[in-house]
DNA sequence: TCTATATGTGAATATATGTTCACATATAGA
DNA sequence: TCTATATGTGAACATATATTCACATATAGA
C-alpha cells in the first residue's frame, strides 16, 4: 500500500528558465503575503503524508465495500467474499492492508475469524464520508 | 483517475471446490442471517463506488498537500507549485483532476488563474480528515 | 495421525497513475 | 504583431498496486 505518498520523490521546479539571479529569486513567488501565510498555516509534512496514506487505503472500491459491510456487522472471511463478490484470496489480502493500518481488527473463533471495525472513530468517518457522498 | 473503481472486473468465486449441488450452495455462505442483514444494510453499489472515487482522489500526497494549502488561502498555480516543492505541470496535472472532481474551483485574474476549494463542504471534510489523523 | 475446512501469503501479471518533457494555449503589454 | 508570462496538456516512462494462482498454515474432528 504505502508505495508512493512517502518523502523524498523527485523535485524539480529549480529555476531554469530565469536562472538564479537576485531578481529571478523574487519571481519564484508571485504572492509572497499569501505564500507565507500558507506555508505558516498548512499542517506538518508527516500530518500530510498520514492523511494521504489513510485516504489512499479508503480509495479502492474492494476495501471500501469491505468497510462498509463491516460497519454493519463483523464477519468472517468467507461471508465477507460471498457478500463483496470477490475471491477470498482477494479478500484476504485486503484485508491485511486493512489490519495494518489499524482499520479493522479480527478475533478467532476456531477456524473462522471474524472482522470488525477498528473502534468507533473509523465508524463515524466513514458515517461521514457516506453523508458527504449522498449530498452531492 | 477512475481507473478501477468502476463495475465490470473479473468475477471468481463461482463455486469451483464443492460444484453446484444443492448442498454446496448452502456453504457458499457460512452464516446466512448475518449476510442478509448486511446485505440489505450496506449502501448501494453506485455509493460505495463514488466514495472509493473520492477517496482515492484524496489518497494522494501531492493532491492532499494542494488542497490542504488551498483550504488556507486561493492560491495561483505558481505559487502553489512553490509552497508545494513541485513542478507547475505536475500541479497543473493534479488541479484539473480536482477540478474534474468538483473539488477546486477557479476564476481568472488576467494571466492568472487562482485556485480555491469548491464549497464549505469539502473544507468541513478536510478538517474533519485532519482530526482524525491527528487524533490516532 | 489424517482429512476437511478456513484463512493467509509470495510471486507473477496486468493495469493504473503520477511526473516529466516538449509544446500548445491564453493574456497583457510594447 | 511580437514578446514575455502563466497555465494547460498529450505522450512516454517509471512505479505502484489489485487480483489470481498455487501453496502454506491453522484448527477441528474422526
Amino acid at each position: 500500500m504505502n508505495g508512493n505518498n512517502g518523502k523524498a520523490g523527485t523535485e524539480s521546479r529549480t529555476g531554469k528558465a530565469g536562472a538564479n539571479t537576485a531578481e529571478s529569486v523574487k519571481t519564484l513567488v508571485i504572492h509572497e503575503a499569501v505564500v507565507k501565510k500558507v506555508q505558516k498555516g498548512i499542517p506538518r509534512e508527516e500530518i500530510l503524508y498520514d492523511l494521504a496514506d489513510f485516504f489512499k487505503i479508503l480509495g479502492d472500491s474492494t476495501r471500501i465495500r469491505i468497510l462498509y459491510a463491516l460497519n454493519i456487522s463483523e464477519m468472517c472471511v468467507w461471508d465477507l467474499s460471498f457478500v463483496i463478490g470477490i475471491s477470498r484470496s482477494a479478500v484476504s489480502h485486503q484485508l491485511k492492508i486493512l489490519r495494518q493500518a489499524n482499520i479493522v481488527k479480527y478475533r478467532k473463533e476456531g477456524k473462522i475469524v471474524f472482522y470488525s471495525l477498528s473502534d468507533e472513530h473509523i465508524k463515524s468517518f466513514l458515517d461521514n464520508g457516506l453523508e458527504h457522498i449522498e449530498e452531492s
